[in-house]
RNA sequence: GCCGGAGUAGCUCAGCUGGUAGAGCAAGCGCCUUGUAAGCGCUAGGCCGUGGGUUCGAGUCCCGCCUCCGGCUCCA
């Protein structure tokens, strides 16, 4: 048979050879360095046979940042760590250890528990194993003989596994070891040149809560000890973009355990805060939102007329009061339905857009607050449409044109990747109303061509939704706007109108929040500015240094005539020197550092730009590059 | 909520096997009178997260709780 190669040449093989017989028929070298084959375009293993035809590409070790390359030695490495556990541990029943992003993990259920202690003996018990050197081998097994392997060996997970998996069933051995697999794997250890354990967590088997929680041990491999360096100094490098140390480090805001969740926020952090509402604010404006108020705090009677209750009273923080039970507000909708409901609504007045960024309170999980990313206080740009059901194609395009503009302003565009959840189990309304709904907004999806997948059965149980994300600096995802189409609240709510053939009808509503929550998505510009925020953004955009005492009061002059222009500026008098006030400006990342003294006047400002770029304009002159660019971000 | 880890001065951290708590930066005061990324000196600052226990004696050992960190589950 003939295999075609990478470079479109032919490969004359015997019937049945593999991919690592073709390597061989190239070269010993390239034999020796494979690590596995790609077959049109698939990974397969090398030690599986070929067929006529075929276009295979060998991946070898130099191919040491190619994904498929780094998943393979990740899901070996994987494998010499269960082999490792178990000698150190005997008795540990082990589960499933894949390759995941930047390394791999196995989960185990061990006799007795263990910490980040063990984990140096475990590591070098893996490095032993290398040092020795293990091959490993692959064969096909019929499932009977899988699961009476597995039983013999007290592996309750394995055999649940070989019971389901699809024939025919895999196995391979590394020394003493083996394991249930589908691989592919390394021939040998000899690649693994650098490895880490990285940490310790529980895990439910098989993502369930209800299951049994699993140890699971964390790490990674790389082909080359350079690599392994280079992908710590990135952590460490992402780490200092975190927000929760450049918030406090930036004196934008700070935690408090007296009130876990929510932010206390710095004057610089407001500045920030309100940089961002303001835009939100004009916009809605410009698209015929409405701002309105409701309470923060509802009979918790709203909550069971909605369907709210039902499903999430768990994460309601609950106020008696005489024979009532207020709770806080976690969302804004059925207060904007009471707005809708208040009064006899025409088909001419729709749509209506009603707006509100009000306090919402949810009682989260204590193990799943995180900085500002997950917290229980939390304002979002929220926003509630109610309209025909011929204007909802419309409306949800009009919402991804202002996602478009938000993202573009703020630079976070290339962040953003999209969900479509459809009907969940327990939902309500008839298959007819969801097949509808979750086909308008698929096409708003295609038609603005955000990369998206289908989450089947995670909708809300009023409506389908989109989903958007962000990740922030360790690449951990976020869900930060969303848009939800619902057909049922505003029935449950008494919402109705009058249409053209003087008959009465329920309106949709479309819920969105196109930041999503306020809170969040500070945290998310924080970590991707790494403080560093564009002018239009910076709490303080110009900071003004007089030189010597007796520059003081022209330099407050200075700060106030340039707040009169609408710009956020202060004055560092402290009794420092030059040097250390511009280093101290420097780290504070503000953009503009006005030196001023002898030398300077309005018509001579000596500007030090953000990062050491100095010139020489008059007051008149920076106004104009200020103005410039504040409309640039679209602020103007 | 679950698993593992951590909590010492405003911040970053040191404090070995139990014996009365330390540094740098920041802060206050003084000197210097400053020209584009750290001037010098002095001073002050700590229910060692919190409640209990063991001990002659606990920052240090044990238990509960709180908060935070890494994950898991959840997230209208």
């Amino acid at each position: 048979m003939k295999v075609v190669l990478p470079d479109s040449s032919e490969l004359e093989l015997p019937d049945g050879a593999s991919g690592l017989d073709a390597a061989r028929a190239i070269g010993p070298k390239l034999a020796r360095d494979s690590v596995l084959a790609r077959v049109n375009g698939h990974v397969q293993d090398l030690r599986l046979p070929l067929s006529g035809g075929e276009r295979i590409e060998l991946v070898t070790i130099r191919d040491k940042d190619d994904p498929d390359a780094l998943y393979v030695l990740r899901h070996s490495t994987a494998h010499l760590l269960a082999e490792a556990v178990l000698r150190l541990h005997p008795g540990t029943k082990i589960a499933i250890g894949p390759p995941i992003a930047d390394g791999f993990y196995y989960d185990f259920e061990f006799p007795e528990p263990i910490s980040e202690e063990d984990l140096s003996a475990i590591e070098a018990e893996m490095r032993r194993e290398i040092e020795e050197g293990r091959t490993w081998s692959r064969e096909e097994v019929p499932r009977e003989d899988a699961l009476e392997r597995f039983r013999a060996e007290s592996q309750p997970y394995k055999v649940e596994l070989a019971s389901e998996a699809e024939p025919p069933i895999s196995l391979y051995t590394q020394g003493d070891f083996t394991d249930l697999c589908r691989g592919p794997h390394l021939q040998d250890t000899s690649p693994i040149k650098a490895l880490r354990l990285t940490g310790l967590a529980g895990a439910y088997w098989r993502g369930d809560e209800r299951n049994t929680q699993l140890t699971r041990i964390y790490g990674t491999a790389f082909y080359s000890q350079a690599d392994l360096d280079a992908h710590l100094q990135r952590l460490e490098q992402a780490r200092a973009k975190d927000h929760r140390r450049l918030g406090p480090q930036l004196d934008l805001f700070h935690f408090d355990e007296h009130s876990p969740g929510a932010a206390l926020w710095h004057p610089k952090g407001v500045a920030l805060f309100n940089a961002l509402e303001d835009l939100r604010r004009r916009e809605n404006a410009k698209r015929g939102y409405l701002e309105v108020r409701t309470p923060l705090m509802w009979d918790i009677e709203l909550w069971k007329r909605s369907g709210h209750w039902e499903k999430y009273h768990d994460a309601l923080f609950l106020i008696p009061h005489g024979e009532h039970t207020f709770g806080l507000k976690p969302m804004n909708c059925p207060g904007h339905m009471l707005l809708f409901a208040s009064k006899l609504r025409s088909y001419r007045e729709l749509p209506i857009r009603y707006a509100e960024s009000a306090s919402l309170h949810r009682d989260e999980p204590t193990g799943t607050l995180h900085g500002l990313l997950r917290v229980r206080q939390m304002h979002q740009d929220d926003s509630h449409v109610f309209c025909t059901e011929e204007q909802i194609q419309d409306e949800i395009d009009g919402m991804f044109e202002f996602v478009g503009f938000l993202y573009d302003r703020l630079g976070v565009r290339e962040l953003a990747h999209a969900e479509l959840s459809t009907r969940p189990e327990s939902k309500l309304g008839t298959d007819e109303q969801w097949d509808y709904t979750e086909g308008v907004l698929g096409t708003a999806l295609e038609r603005q061509g955000i990369p998206y997948r289908v989450k089947e059965g995670d909708g809300a149980f009023y409506g389908p939704k989109i989903d958007l994300f962000m990740d922030d600096a360790m690449g951990r995802p976020w869900q930060m706007g969303t848009i939800q189409l619902d057909g049922q609240q505003p029935a449950r709510l008494g919402c109705k109108y009058t249409g053209a053939d003087n008959r009465e009808h329920m309106p949709w509503v479309i819920h969105r929040a196109l930041f999503g929550s306020l809170e969040r998505f500070i945290g998310i510009l924080v970590e991707h500015y790494a403080g560093d925020f564009p002018f239009w953004l910076a709490p303080v955009q110009a900071r003004v240094l007089p030189v010597g005492e007796g520059h003081r009061g022209p330099a407050d002059s200075l700060r106030y005539r340039l707040a009169a222009a609408g710009y956020r500026a202060d004055v560092d008098d402290r009794d420092e020197t030059l040097g250390k006030r511009i280093r101290d400006a420097e780290l504070e990342k503000i953009p503009f550092v006005l030196v001023y003294g002898d030398r300077e006047s309005d018509d001579a400002l000596a500007v030090r730009e953000r990062g050491g770029g100095q010139s020489t304009r008059s007051l008149s002159e920076l106004l104009d590059s200020f103005d410039a660019l504040a409309a640039e971000a679209g602020s103007a």
